[in-house]
RNA sequence: GGCGGCUUAGCCAAGUGGUAAGGCACGGGUCUGCAACACCCUUAUCACCGGUUCAAAUCCGGUAGCCGCCUCCA
């Protein structure tokens, strides 16, 4: 089935059609790098990196790129307070996001191109701008000369005379029309800066993108992705900008994923209650906070607090305990089960419920709750006393398979059993055969205090590390 | 002022015309030496009012509350 993709422009859900068969080429407004990351950041970077899995998953060749904004106002600001250089700062929190969106399970895109790296092609652009008067120097700076671009408005769907009320004039504008936005800035003293046409300066905020994304995707992107408080006036000046530039469509389908609200208020600087990836990761396993986000739709808002995690956490175990249990029995199995092809069958049906969610513009949610069926089908068929290893390797191969869209792994690492473990486990059981059970569960006791759980099956006695 | 969104069981959350998915928590039952895991059962007429329709949580109009954007912002 076709994947149907809420687009921004047209409000609507749309069949996706790539521009180039099995090709998709998606470009991800990606952080200003001038501190950790937190929640909020994390939530598109998930959200399309799952995206991107599903297409792969469906047999796309994508090509993802997501940029990396390491020069603009707040990176100098932050820079100065630290008293370090500006490329210093941004390659520590470089290389903090890899490690914090790693650990949030998502793959590094094909490209991460960095505004420093692209000054040339920034400075191009402009010129051709202003070649084309869709762009004028002034003092220094160089501004869009918003009104001259007739689908200005089109992303954000609003007109340009509404917006002219809300636009600020502030004070020395050296601006020709208050809409107008600047694609570079001249550099004030002591400030880092390159040489350009119209003097030492560095770009504006919205030309990075415009630039690197036809650079790295060409002049017509299929999906172009962010927050949805990018659409304006972020989005809608990268239109305005690479429109203008080369006459084309700049991307066909725009995806903005909804905020993420703590304890129901939004995350503020005022509030002080911004959760950092880099801190919460270590309180709590980053598989869950990505389970979590991924449960509810992602145009929605979420909120963050510590209950609604926990149930999040809940879930997930729940998934694992049934991966893992079927692991158990793949140990044991005995082959003698001959009605594999009902088992497979349910299988398939909630692979399939698995991916008309997905089709539905990326329905996780509902992705998730078949995932839930499927971990219902293979506990229930675990309660059969014989089990085909085929049938066991097809819930595990569809746990692995579907687990890899949502970059959530139900495998449980660290499955060693030690031999310590393994002594008590027997001994236990020895005790139990001779009905020993004030031994037995002293044992189990023991073993619980090192955080170890054990389930009693007919298939023998199983156990895990407790979350 | 302009544009847009949200309101579904105790909590979270799908569902955008045909009589309410799923998860967490709770209660009952089965399994177990006990437990754990698991399975089964139980739990809502969808903020409110009115309209359209054979049929609405789903469409239209209105009311209330909450929220976002309108050049810092994922």
């Amino acid at each position: 089935m076709t994947i149907q993709i809420f687009n921004s422009l047209s409000r609507q859900k749309e069949p996706f059609v790539p521009l180039e068969e099995g090709k998709v080429k998606i470009y991800v407004c990606g952080p200003t790098v001038y501190n950790f990351i937190h929640i909020g950041n994390a939530r598109p970077v998930i959200v399309y990196d799952t995206v991107r899995r599903y297409f792969q998953y469906k047999g796309y060749d994508v090509k993802y790129v997501s940029n990396f904004t390491d020069v603009d106002d707040k990176i100098i600001k932050a820079a100065n307070e630290m008293g370090e250089e500006v490329s210093e700062l941004t390659e520590r929190f470089i290389n903090a996001y890899f490690e914090d969106i790693t650990a949030l399970g998502c793959k590094k895109a094909d490209v991460h191109p960095r505004v420093t790296n692209h000054m040339d092609d920034i400075i191009e652009f402009i010129s051709v701008l202003i070649e084309k008067d869709y762009a004028y120097e002034s003092q220094g700076d160089v501004y869009y000369r918003t009104r001259k671009f007739d689908g200005y408005g089109k992303l954000s769907h609003q007109s340009i005379d509404d917006l002219k009320v809300g636009a600020r004039i502030e004070a020395g504008e050296k601006k020709d029309d208050p809409l107008d936005f600047a694609l570079w800035k001249a550099a004030k003293p002591g400030e880092i800066h390159w040489s350009s046409p119209w003097g030492e300066g560095r770009p504006g905020w919205h030309i990075e993108c415009s630039v690197m994304a036809r650079e790295h995707l060409g002049d017509t992107i299929d999906i172009h992705a962010g927050g949805q408080d990018l659409t304006f006036p972020h989005h809608e000046n990268e239109i305005a900008q690479s429109e203008a530039y080369t006459g084309k469509t700049f991307a066909r389908y725009w995806m903005h994923n909804g905020y993420i609200n703590i304890d129901n208020e939004k995350m503020s600087k005022s509030l002080g209650n911004f959760v950092l990836v880099h801190d919460i990761r270590q309180q709590l396993d980053p598989q869950v906070l990505r389970f979590f986000m991924l449960s509810v739709h992602y145009r929605h808002p979420i909120n963050f607090a510590q209950d609604l995690v926990e149930s999040a956490k809940s879930g997930l175990e729940r998934l694992r305990t049934a991966y893992s249990n079927v692991q158990h029995r793949l140990t044991t199995t005995t082959d003698l089960l001959d009605n594999g092809d009902e088992w497979t069958q349910k299988i398939a049906e909630v692979k399939k419920q698995f991916e008309d969610a997905m089709d539905d513009d990326f329905n996780t949610a509902n992705g998730i709750s078949a995932l839930f069926e499927l971990a219902r089908i293979a506990n229930t068929y675990l309660n059969e006393s014989n089990t085909e290893e085929r049938v066991l390797k097809a819930f595990i191969e569809t746990f692995d398979q579907l687990g890899e869209v949502l970059g959530i792994q139900f495998k449980v690492e660290n499955h060693i059993l030690d031999d310590e473990i393994e002594a008590l486990i027997e001994e236990r059981n020895n005790a139990r055969k001779n009905r020993d059970f004030a031994k037995s569960d002293e044992i189990r006791d023991k073993l619980l205090a090192m955080n170890i759980v054990l389930e009693d099956t007919r298939q023998g006695t199983r156990w895990k590390r407790g979350l």
